[in-house]
DNA sequence: GTGAAAGCGCTAACAA
DNA sequence: TTGTTAGCGCTTTCAC
């Protein structure tokens, strides 16, 4: 402790000359001699003069700092759109403050308020599997920050959103699935409440009753890999399906640890598609062929968003990211 | 925009006292009379009063802030330890401030710098394969904010660390493979400049010269997942080993890789050991045999030592976590 | 028990 | 081209 920061009074007083000469030749004001300017600087550089954020935040109001509020960051997906996100932040000179909802109401409120209380200027948000009351992003709208809901976005309007193309993520791997004549599909889905599951679940089935009515479809909503995992060891007992779908990572891993602890072969006893950033397909063998959802992709386009809001332009855009398949062997 | 905060001026002026009397009232003041506490409280409540953080951090020159520096946030152990700083950070009234050096080194600085002018009271930092020069964080150091190493901590004394047993969990893999009479070993190692590499490395190398100094160990520093299958493919094509040791997640994916496409069979044609956080090992089948380094119980650990540097406890310590060894089915 | 006033470090309008 | 001044919203000492 103990460690006083330079200030732009300490630097006049060393120059002799007034405080705000020092500011403005610091930023190169055009009214500040060249030769007062070199001056100013070098004594800046070898006293490693820092401006003091907090008082330049006072004045300014202004943090440029940006939130991101994520249920959790032990997530792939989360991951890359974190690291997008970062990058472009960086850039444009942002910094960016991360915090988790851990799908629970209370933290996200809290974490809402600690955002708040930092001044920052806009935030990205995908929302808890608990949210139902959007007027904290509502209010913070008002204040004139922006909000960029990504993932996992309410369903209202009004908002700004950056999605993945979960319709046609799941269209596409509904249609894989027919495309091999598979028949006989357990799909599996995360929780029920989230506009995620909604979408995928909608038209993963409407895809099925439409081109392929004659198809046995079973339906869980598992939500996490140990939960997963049960119900496929429960499903298998009766009949092991000829496919099996799983809408993210975390359903995929346990759909895994229930065919490996059975010892099915993929894809000739059982054949599986999921959903996915792309890591967790890749490390079995043979590798699960999957829809790609990039979250470094969404992140570069939300932030792009962000980026506009910021410079004023005011849309409340929903902005939807295209899916690809990516084959493995296991279909 | 154009959103005007609450200030204590304004809650004054309608109740007609001080702003001091406010701010003393809002903070729970004994001068105060009960009274007036409630009049002041109900009002801030009915307002939405919330204090202008960059106010109170002018004056009080501290931000409630805790930094992390990371190599990157896509990484399962780093994930964990963020996770459990955050945990315990939010507890105690801090927030959280994530930024990644991606291993480079004028990142590193330039987030340094960043956490400077954010004016954070404490930072955690894992630092960067390119690191050499530790002013940045001697610096930060004699300005008072506690820096606490973790995991890829500087070989220096005089800095606070908080350490896996790294030595312990490559003697305990070492112990392992020699136990099941394995002789033909593949070692593969991440970056040779981190401290993390030379202790595993030292340890695991010294432990079978002197227990099997028989056995043929041949080592490599792949780094990356890819470098790590690249190896596998070259050296599996002259002699596939005994026994394979990974020291981190990357590594071993890079291994799996090879080994699911030259149709090896684990652990019958070749066994499989790392150390990992643990997600990774168990998504094979049969899961990986691996010595477990906890990023959360690390970021608990890591936490416990800011909150004493916090409040003034000022020794340099170094704290090792233990490791365990979790048994698969690779080995 | 309450108020007045100074000042944290900076910016920017206004003077000179 | 440079200096003076008035705050930003808050905490806190000192006075009443």
């Amino acid at each position: 402790m103990g460690f006083q920061q330079n200030t732009l009074k300490k630097l006049s007083e060393i120059l002799g000359i007034s405080i705000s000469t020092v500011s403005r030749a610091l930023k190169d004001h055009p009214d500040i001699s060249t030769k007062t300017k070199t001056r100013v600087k070098e004594l800046a550089a070898t006293l490693e003069y820092e401006p003091n954020n907090f008082a330049v935040q006072l004045r300014t109001q202004q943090s440029n700092v940006l939130g991101i509020l994520v249920p959790t960051i032990r997530n792939y997906f989360y991951d890359f759109f974190i690291s997008a996100v970062e990058e472009e932040a960086v850039k444009q000179g942002y910094s960016i403050m991360i915090m988790q909802s851990l799908d629970k109401l209370s933290l996200e409120c809290s974490n809402i308020n600690v955002f708040r209380r930092n001044k920052i200027m806009g935030l990205f948000v995908s929302i808890s599997t608990e949210t139902d009351d959007m007027t904290p992003y509502k209010k913070l709208q008002e204040s004139g920050i922006p909000v960029i809901f990504f993932d996992r976005v309410p369903e209202l309007g009004g908002f700004s959103k950056v999605c993945l193309a979960d319709e046609e993520a799941a269209r596409i791997a509904a249609r894989s699935i027919i495309e091999k004549g598979k028949k006989d599909v357990l799909a599996l889905f995360g929780h029920p409440h989230l506009s995620i599951t909604k979408l995928r679940y909608a038209s993963f089935k409407s895809y099925f009753e439409r081109y392929a009515p004659d198809s046995i479809v079973t339906y869980f909503f598992p939500d996490q890999v140990e939960a997963s995992k049960q119900i496929c060891l429960e499903v298998f007992k009766e009949r092991v399906p000829e496919a099996v779908f799983c809408m993210g990572d975390m359903i995929l891993m346990g759909v895994m640890h229930a065919v490996h602890e059975l010892k099915l072969k993929v894809p000739e006893d059982i054949s599986i598609i999921g959903i996915s950033n792309g890591l967790i397909p890749t490390l079995y063998d043979p590798q699960i062929t999957y829809v790609e959802t990039s979250g470094f992709k969404l992140g570069k386009l939300a932030f792009k968003q962000m980026y506009s809001s910021l410079k004023g332009f005011d849309g409340k855009e929903e902005v939807i990211l295209e899916s690809i398949l990516v084959e493995g062997g296991s279909l």
